[in-house]
RNA sequence: GGCGGUGUAGCUCAGAUGGCUAGAGCAUGCGGUUCAUACCCGCAGUGUCACUGGUUCGAUUCCAGUCACCGCCA
């Protein structure tokens, strides 16, 4: 990292996005956090006195709206659902120093110093807007942009023409110089396909931003004009200087700011790369050391949305697979600004090969060698061999190209490079042949592999801490070592150290193997349960009629009838012809049922049949009247209302 | 439409500033081993390195064009 100077205390400030507290925690969000704890972790365990800050985004229409909605004042609401944000970061053990929240007086304050001083500036004017609104994405749509007939390219929902008195930021007045920053930091941006894009849009030029409304109450008020109040994202990216101090601690903003690093999605680099770093050389402040830009999940090969059902609960992967093999899968799974695809199956590959055939098991067999070959002793220091030297050499290389890795956010290659250490130590127990040595009196030998082994290991739980911290302080504890590898420095490992009279302490199994047959089964049951419709969630109540007096319903002659007979009406691909008996007379009704039945299915049902409805052709067939039925929204299912005891056919439903 | 990227083993991807047998992990097959969580280790594979031309003694790697997919922009 370049931004300390030589000889001084390395500091390293990261940040996730601030979540908007109106979403459902998933995967994604889950995704960022546990990334930039992985990396706060590791800074840690390097020296670094590190600054991890997490927070949520509070105001804004939407969360307006879904209060008042709910009875609620929006901050009332932000205090119920921040708590989901919270609770998840506890299950996944994120280490973050700091949660901000965007209603926090600190922040109001720091937003409004900061508009007043760009204000004083001349970085700030007052103006017109005007544009097509989308009210649900809270955003303007240019007219190049937008569909024909006037709809949201992102929510395809009706857009309305608006006009407002806005307050602007003269980003324009600061383009060159953020160009200039970014050619002399080609890790300004990360990775570098982003880097490119961020360098060329900016070549393109960049408008003035809007930043304040006048549409909402909920935010945060310009300083001497109420009627505004500061638009969302100007409000939400200084986040990152109220939690450093900006406004309330300058030593603090001292310290952290010059090594900041913010982890965000690439749905958002644009404020982050753009107006953000602008907004900084405004102030008169460093723009980001890096913007690291990473991918998105997809579910089972198909895009995660509320409306396939396919949302990820981190929640629910914690507690079915442990949070250490989910963080593990996220971060070894895809390089970090790719996308990647999720997939149970595709976890408990990585859980049975990687976590307990490789690492666990590893600890199993060296530690029941060690209890075995030499009653739990910890073996003592020995000189290295060639092999066992070749294999110092190896953690060395390992140790400076996890750094390296890690530094680039290359979570992926870093466990690669972990995971050949690894696989080394279950290479050499094959080598080296303890049990043989064991059998034929190979005391320094023996003594000399497992103490090899023994390090191995000792290294691993090290490097292994920040990704999976409960994982490395079980290791370490069966290793009989005393307190917790996250805590303690990479750096300071060193070959051969022992405590002398230490025992190792095997424990449970690090992780269990998953059967893959049973689990199979299990799986194929849940997805039935979660299939069944009758344990669906409720679906949104749709649209309701006016109310109506009780004559109109007598109207309805609703009759019970039953079908005789099913015809298919050729070239129809939703019509059947019914032949159905009232009792008093036999009828011929056309009904549009035939995507959800059988003949088979039909013929014999007692169903409800509106009997005084005027008859009508149908391709060509006259339709007596019309059974009801009843579908969900998606259409993808259909039921026949039928009396639930035997009734004389014909009997009239009031 | 403009700019950029990608297309390599069954799957996910590395890689070569052009040159001897093109790689890794997972999956598959065979063999070994028994300290271990039916684990580990070894071996074996298969690939017209998207397509078509060009440059070159030689291209999968360079160049041009085509197709497909992706990203950003309009």
């Amino acid at each position: 990292m370049q931004e300390n100077a030589p000889g001084a205390k390395k500091n390293f400030y990261l940040t996730t996005p601030i979540y908007y507290v109106n979403d459902i925690p998933h995967i994604g969000h889950a995704y960022t956090t546990i990334a930039a704890d992985v990396m706060c972790r590791y800074k840690r365990m390097k020296g670094y006195d590190v600054f991890f800050l997490t927070g949520t985004d509070e105001h804004g229409q939407k969360i307006e709206q879904s209060a008042s909605a709910k009875g609620l004042t929006p901050k009332q609401l932000a205090d119920r659902t921040v708590v989901n944000f919270q609770d998840l970061w506890k299950a996944l053990g994120i280490s973050n120093d700091e949660f901000i929240r965007t209603t926090e007086d600190r922040h109001r304050r720091t937003v409004q110093a900061i508009f007043s001083k760009l204000l004083d500036q001349g970085d700030i004017y007052k103006g017109t807007y005007e544009g097509w609104y989308c009210v649900p994405c809270e955003t303007y749509v240019p007219e190049s942009s937008m569909g024909d007939d006037k709809t949201c390219p992102d929510c395809r929902r009706p857009l309305q023409k608006m006009q407002e008195e806005s307050y602007f930021f003269r980003a324009s007045k600061y383009v060159d110089q953020l160009l200039a920053y970014y050619e002399k930091n080609l890790k300004g941006v990360m990775p570098k396909s982003r880097y490119n894009e961020i360098v060329s849009f900016l070549r393109s030029g960049v408008r003035d931003q809007s930043i304040s409304r006048t549409t909402l109450k909920w935010g945060i008020p310009v300083p001497g004009d109420d009627k505004h109040v500061v638009y969302v994202w100007f409000d939400a990216l200084i986040n990152y200087v109220t939690a450093c101090g900006y406004l309330d601690d300058p030593e603090k903003f001292a310290k952290y700011w010059p090594s900041v690093h913010h982890l965000v999605g690439k749905d958002i680099i644009r404020f982050h790369c753009v107006i953000w770093p602008i907004m900084l050389l405004a102030l008169g402040v460093n723009p980001p050391v890096s913007v690291f830009a990473h991918g998105w999940w997809t579910v089972e090969g198909e895009k995660m949305s509320k409306s396939r059902g396919n949302v990820v609960d981190p929640f629910e992967m914690v507690e079915r697979y442990g949070r250490d093999p989910f963080r593990y899968f996220l971060l070894r799974e895809v390089p970090f600004g790719l996308d990647g695809d999720f997939s149970e199956a595709a976890l408990v590959g990585r859980i049975n090969s990687d976590l307990a055939n490789d690492l666990g098991n590893l600890l199993n067999r060296t530690l029941q060698m060690i209890d075995n070959f030499c009653g739990g002793n910890v073996p003592a220091e020995s000189e290295p061999g060639k092999i066992e030297q070749e294999i110092r050499e190896l953690a060395a290389r390992t140790v400076d190209d996890v750094d390296g890795k890690i530094s680039d956010f290359a979570f992926d290659e870093a466990l690669k490079s972990i995971w050949a250490l690894i696989g080394r130590g279950n290479k050499y127990i094959d080598e080296t042949m303890p049990w043989k040595l064991a059998k034929e009196g190979g005391e320094e030998a023996l003594n000399r592999v497992l103490n090899t082994l023994y390090d191995i290991l000792r290294l691993s739980a090290l490097l292994v801490a920040p990704f999976v911290p409960d994982t490395a302080s079980r290791l370490w504890d069966q290793l009989g070592l005393e307190g917790n590898p996250a805590e303690l420095s990479i750096d300071g490992f060193a070959w051969g150290e022992r405590i002398p009279g230490q025992k190792v302490k095997k424990g449970k199994v690090l992780f269990p193997r998953i059967d893959l047959d049973q689990w199979r089964r299990e799986k194929a049951a849940r997805d039935n349960a979660k299939a069944d419709p009758s344990k669906a969630e409720p679906e949104a109540v749709p649209e309701h009629e006016e109310t109506v007096e009780v004559e109109a319903f007598k109207a309805i002659e609703l009759r019970i009838a039953q079908i005789l007979a099913v015809e298919e009406i050729p070239k129809s691909k939703k019509l059947y012809k019914l032949n159905i008996d009232l009792g008093y007379e036999k009828r011929t009704i056309v009904s549009g049922i035939k995507e959800f039945f059988t003949p088979e299915e039909l013929v014999g049902k007692r169903i409800v049949v509106l009997a005084n409805l005027k008859p009508a052709k149908l391709l060509g067939v006259e339709s007596n009247g019309m059974l009801l039925a009843v579908g969900d929204s998606k259409k993808t299912t259909l039921a026949l209302l039928t009396p639930d005891k035997d009734i004389p056919l014909g009997s009239r439903v009031s």
